[in-house]
DNA sequence: GGCGTGACTATGG
DNA sequence: ACCATAGCCACGC
């Protein structure tokens, strides 16, 4: 028995996660591929997001950037600066296309259990 | 089925 | 830090 994706599951699976993320917080298409039990479908999950408002335009999709922080989905909101305005408006700091204080910003809830677990390193 | 494309990621130079 | 590559996979031609 195979597992085989069915898309309109998983775009519902990403809106999921992506409507958890706080306020002034981030995440990455990786993780979010991986919160939902798909960890090699990271694109998958770009191309979803890309799409979004035709299905659902609720999502704050200004917070899914890829690993590095960079906002390389920009180009599809309705200008090119939306998506950094959108961030800052919620006490993000973009600088050159890129979230400043990544690592501190990043919402990953894998590694926050892992700060709960000391044994996690 | 092949091929190019894309809001990806990890790795290596 | 930037660029190229390779793996990844759905989608349209």
């Amino acid at each position: 028995m195979q597992k085989v994706i069915d898309i309109a599951d998983f775009r519902q699976n990403v809106f999921d996660v992506v409507c958890q993320i706080p306020i002034g917080r981030a995440t990455s298409y990786g993780v979010i591929a991986r919160l939902i039990g798909f960890p090699n479908h990271s694109r998958l999950v770009g191309q979803v997001m890309r799409n979004c408002d035709e299905f659902q335009v609720a999502v704050p999709a200004h917070r899914v950037v890829d690993s590095q922080g960079k906002l390389v989905g920009k180009s599809s909101f309705s200008s090119p600066e939306e998506m950094k305005k959108l961030l800052e408006s919620e006490g993000v700091e973009v600088e050159n296309d890129r979230i400043m204080h990544w690592n501190k910003v990043v919402w990953n809830p894998l590694n926050e259990l892992e700060k709960n677990n000391p044994d996690a390193n």
